[in-house]
DNA sequence: TCTGGGGTCCTAGGACCC
DNA sequence: TCTGGGGTCCTAGGACCC
């Protein structure tokens, strides 16, 4: 038995604020007829995202198939996902913890950490009353409720806003922790997922309370760094710094793409890819940024994932140019026989355009790239996204149009792979256009 | 929980160098 | 020729999060 849990009542006074049910409430907010009904929100992926706790109530939980919730609860009300909504409420909602105190780290669309250390003697109120206004404020403005977790960490700070839910707020002093986490399975705390869970069961750790009474040096030998920082937050002694400064916007960008049933065929599995590099590349150009680095990913049928990095000799946001690239990548990824059932990019080290002109005169080609790009993105804003695509990316968006999916590439199709060598070896893209 | 899409962070191990 | 010990950088993959 190692010292004691730390002592004093908080140390520090850290806030974790997490909206209830956010989707279905922002729905709810937003339009009052609404509100005290069973709200759910993913229709647009077939499974609900988020259901509001009247839907919860009647037994509807995540991830839970939409024909199923309508044989369920009939009169639930299952609205698509309108995440500008939900992100201009998620704005306000942290502009108003901002009132409190100037450290806020925004984690997540629906919740964040607040520190209010040291803001009591301003306030001329305790750190609970201070929560508790704030969760006033926050119900007023915005319309539906938030749970508050009040602690000396922001590991316990989460575990306080989970506690009790909805609309809870429960503040975990020190000399308390031992009573919230006497009987607390160790996979609940944040941080532990299943792994670290049964791994730490077969050394006889049950409760978080079984893990806080283990020695410092026994969780050194056999844990990594973060589960270290975990028992140390879990016995109230800070060591996870708020993260304040906002995030570099799309520092990277992801397109992932799961396509059922999984397939075996190569060049069906790279057109998914060519499919992802092209979002993901017009994504890249709305933000005006070019990355330095890419990744490719393939998923298996058993979930195994093999990736690659690539280091770019020049940032881009042309897809034509990382499908070039890639293709050898993709071509020793794969494994012939294996199924594969997702394909992913990702654009990282993004970077907004370096606009020097060059030495060797290749900046010319680039901007006569850049214009194509722009003309693609006007027509593409205008007549929806998929109106033009690579023919590399061709049979990918054949399979999605005729929703019957098929892993398998009829041999007809083959001769748009031709087309796509010829392209590279020109080295200008082809184009195919389902406009008029 | 038989599995959606988008993220972050850490670590082990190889390559290379002195 | 063989043999150390270390350092740094890079990358693939694991684990976890919402």
């Amino acid at each position: 038995m190692s010292a004691p849990i730390a002592l004093g009542k908080f140390p520090r006074a850290i806030l974790h604020i997490d909206g209830d049910a956010f989707f279905a409430s922002c729905e709810q907010a937003r339009n009052p007829e609404l509100r005290g009904k069973p709200v759910i929100t993913g229709k647009e992926r077939g499974i609900a995202a988020s259901m509001s706790y009247e839907a919860k109530a009647k037994g509807v939980t995540r991830a839970m198939r939409l024909s199923e919730i309508k044989k369920l609860c009939p009169e639930a009300i299952i609205l698509p996902s309108d995440y500008e909504t939900y992100s201009l409420l998620s704005k306000r909602f942290f502009d108003i913890v901002r009132r409190y105190t100037p450290d806020v780290e925004e984690y997540g669309i629906d919740e964040c950490f607040a520190d209010l250390t040291g803001w009591q003697r301003p306030f001329h109120m305790s750190y609970t009353k201070i929560a508790e206004k704030l969760q006033d404020d926050l119900t007023k403005e915005l319309g539906f409720t938030f749970s508050i977790g009040l602690a000396s960490t922001k590991v316990l700070a989460k575990l306080g806003s989970k506690w009790n839910k909805p609309n809870g707020l429960t503040a975990i002093p020190n000399r308390k922790i031992h009573l919230y986490l006497e009987n607390l399975p160790i996979g609940k705390p944040w941080g532990i997922g299943p792994q670290t869970s049964s791994l730490l069961q077969k050394y006889g750790v049950h409760t978080c309370l079984d893990f806080v009474r283990r020695d410092k040096e026994w969780v050194q030998k056999y844990f990594p760094k973060p589960i270290q920082e975990i028992w140390s937050e879990l016995r109230g002694e800070s060591v996870m710094p708020l993260q304040i400064e906002p995030r570099a916007d799309h520092y990277s960008i992801q397109k992932m793409k799961t396509f059922t049933p999984p397939s075996n065929d190569p060049r069906f599995v790279f057109a998914q890819l060519c499919k992802n590099i092209e979002s993901a590349c017009m994504k890249a150009r709305g933000y005006k940024l070019e990355a330095k680095k890419v990744y490719i990913l393939l998923r298996t049928q058993n979930y195994e994932h093999h990736s690659t990095e690539v280091k770019l000799s020049r940032p881009t946001n042309f897809a034509h140019e990382l499908i070039d690239l890639l293709k050898p990548e993709f071509d020793n990824l794969f494994k012939k026989g294996v199924l594969y059932r997702a394909t992913m990019i990702g654009l990282i080290e993004l970077q907004e355009p370096n606009l020097q002109p060059d030495l060797f005169g290749s900046s010319l080609k680039i901007d006569g790239f850049r214009r194509l790009y722009e003309k693609i993105d006007e027509v593409r804003a205008k007549y929806g996204k998929h109106t033009i695509h690579f023919g590399a990316s061709f049979l990918a968006h054949q399979f999605t149009q005729h929703s019957g999916e098929r892993g398998r590439v009829p041999e007809r199709k083959n001769h748009l792979f031709k087309g796509e060598t010829s392209r590279k070896r020109v080295g200008i893209p082809t184009f195919s256009t389902e406009l008029d």
